[in-house]
DNA sequence: ACGATGATGAAC
DNA sequence: TTCATCATCGTA
């Protein structure tokens, strides 16, 4: 085995996220994320699809808290849930369109809280760039994932989003660690 | 099945 | 300034 390719590692820069969020979803699978508090690969993820998506938070439009969300591509977007739970989220595509793609499982840790929990990711990262200068990033291991091999489901914890509530915007890889509920 | 727990957006 | 809601999770 090649060593180079091996070990080859490469951090995904801004313009990987700066395309339609249904894409950026599914190229993230495998991707790794990367912070001080640890790595681990990205398993799951949603897509929250711009102010028509009745579950996303762009349908609002641009208030305080969503503001990340209508800002350029390539920067996160934490927000706080239910009182308890942090919610990591990488914006896509274009400047002025709301979307997003909230990040579920990561390695071992299954459920967008306990992945927060586990890596002390909150507010402090809301807003700031997708790169290691601000203490977590992504990055390309190499790692290959056929489009085919992607699971498609409905999208947790939205029920009240109408005729969205059961588009399929959330992307797994089979076999990996997934949220609870399914 | 349910409560914890607090920010958010909408209504008033 | 209220009020219902919420991209969850641990406990039962």
């Amino acid at each position: 085995m090649n060593r180079l390719l091996h070990t080859k590692s490469t951090i995904v820069p801004q313009d990987f996220f700066a395309r339609p969020v249904l894409h950026v979803a599914q190229d993230l699978l495998g991707k790794y994320l990367v912070s001080e508090s640890g790595e681990g690969m990205i398993t799951e993820v949603e897509a929250y699809d711009g102010p028509e998506d009745k579950a996303c938070h762009g349908r609002f439009g641009r208030t305080q808290r969503t503001a990340p969300m209508f800002g350029p591509a390539g920067h996160w977007y934490v927000y706080l849930v239910y009182g308890m739970y942090q919610m990591l989220n990488a914006v896509t595509d274009s400047e002025g369109y709301p979307a997003a793609v909230l990040v579920r499982s990561v390695g071992q840790w299954n459920g967008p809280g306990k992945l927060t929990k586990a890596w002390g990711i909150d507010e402090t990262f809301n807003a700031k760039r997708i790169q290691p200068s601000s203490g977590l990033w992504v990055e390309d291991r190499g790692t290959a994932v056929p489009s085919s091999s992607i699971q498609q489901l409905p999208r947790i914890g939205i029920d009240y989003a109408k005729e969205w509530k059961n588009v399929p915007y959330r992307f797994l890889l089979p076999h990996s660690n997934q949220s609870p509920q399914t």
